[in-house]
DNA sequence: CGGCGTCAATGGTCTGACCACTCATCCTCT
DNA sequence: AGAGGATGAGTGGTCAGACCATTGACGCCG
């Protein structure tokens, strides 16, 4: 049950060839000092060069275009759209748990803004879910529980309420690492109550459509969950080496 | 040179075979309703109920694989991970212009948040880069450009003082859509001077290291951008049917 | 009954082929 | 000579089939 606890002797993830590959173009952007618009070389060079098939290649460009740093034209060729950050997806940018303070920095971007938004347009409906959500945190920790899916979904509630879905699909892709965040945080003794009271807040801010309250309340829960686990994880030396 | 101006007679892109996979497996998860943690069925399958290749299938898992929906094991199966927006990439989430608004808004999230973490962590030579990026503005704009790299350096510069790639990687997922913001407003009469002093009042925010002053002067920025592009493009009427 | 070997199922990669599209080149017709 | 079209090499897109690597359940044997 207890899933991180022997560390050590994790099931070592065997990394995918295209991955690999994906990294060699990303040495080779840099080696060869390729600006957005470059041509890559031919897939069937590319292979060769790198001992491998065509296929594995092609997986790794398919990937590469679907995350936006390069486009292929048929019968034209792969072109670099963005050097930087280049093949550094974001799951893989937050697989190291020392990431945790900047994933709660950018989820208070996203969801104070979100929380803001939800004052102003949030439906009865979308009221609903959020009452839902809480109700559901109160009886599961009345129960002994952390209140974790019942603190889930409230802030899930409270995206849907913004009624932007772009923003809903950045708070998505770092939804892993608030996951991590949200167990942690609610673990602390005595936590699963101040949170409660934390999320009534919201809740009664977006209700009473106050964008300035809602945001402030948002923040401050927010604080509250990185008050235990940023001070916890982060030695707060910001600005190192990083890889 | 002129690119958009004649919007029936762009290119007509073919879509990709993987692409049209990804949406159809995003169907079958609606239609067998697959709940996390399912399983997909076994890729040669699919790719004979399906009539194509499994070297298409794969494309496509693969694409979903770094995306996050699904989690692909050798010898076990692949399986969903997230059923919501199943397939569904920002890239082509933003492709249609009434996003727009969309973005501002979540562009206001993400850049006041690093304006606030950059005013306490800019170094001295982030510091430089943003008065040279502000200087290449004017420059550009004496002479009779838009000052639109200047621009989108000071703003890049910016973020990368904030010393949060998990912000600075989500803020770079909007960066297209972004910039279309950014020429249109640009391209309004009179709006690069005033642009000027608006990046003026940002860096003097952040080099006195008062966070909410760098704040609020982003928002008052980033406010100015939306009024001409966000009203021009999106009648008011949000939360209607979309697909 | 329990541990362990076996093997079918399934994903991972490779090979070679052929199709579709692009683009520069050259040829033809005016 | 110039404009237009035909041609062909280069390059990405897809396919079929094969074999390898890993998993997991089943059943054998002690």
């Amino acid at each position: 049950m207890v899933r991180g606890s022997t560390l050590a002797l994790r099931p070592l993830e065997r990394s995918r060839l295209y991955e690999d590959l994906v990294e060699r173009l990303g040495e080779y952007v840099e080696e060869a000092k390729m600006v957005a618009g470059d041509r890559f070389p031919p897939e069937r060079d590319l292979a060769r060069q790198l001992g491998v098939s065509r296929t594995s290649i092609r997986q790794a460009m398919v990937v590469l275009q679907a995350q936006g740093f390069v486009d292929i034209r048929h019968g034209g060729g792969a072109f670099l759209r963005r050097p930087r950050g280049f093949g550094e997806s974001l799951p893989r940018l937050m697989e190291r748990r020392r990431r945790l303070p900047e994933v709660l920095e950018a989820r208070e971007g996203l969801e104070v803004k979100l929380a803001t938004l939800a004052a102003g347009r949030r439906t009865g409906q979308q009221l609903v879910a959020m009452r839902a959500a809480l109700q559901r945190m109160r009886d599961d920790i009345a129960h002994g529980g952390l209140g974790i899916e019942g603190d889930r979904d409230f802030h899930r509630a409270v995206a849907e309420a913004a009624q932007n879905r772009v923003l809903v699909h950045l708070l998505d892709e770092i939804a892993d690492a608030v996951q991590e965040t949200r167990v942690e945080s609610l673990s602390e003794p005595g936590r699963p109550l101040r949170s409660i009271d934390a999320h009534q807040r919201i809740l009664e801010a977006v209700q009473a459509s106050d964008a300035d309250a809602a945001a402030k309340a948002m923040l401050d829960h927010l604080r509250q969950v990185a008050d235990v686990s940023l001070l916890r994880w982060e030695p707060p030396s910001a600005g190192l080496a990083d890889e």
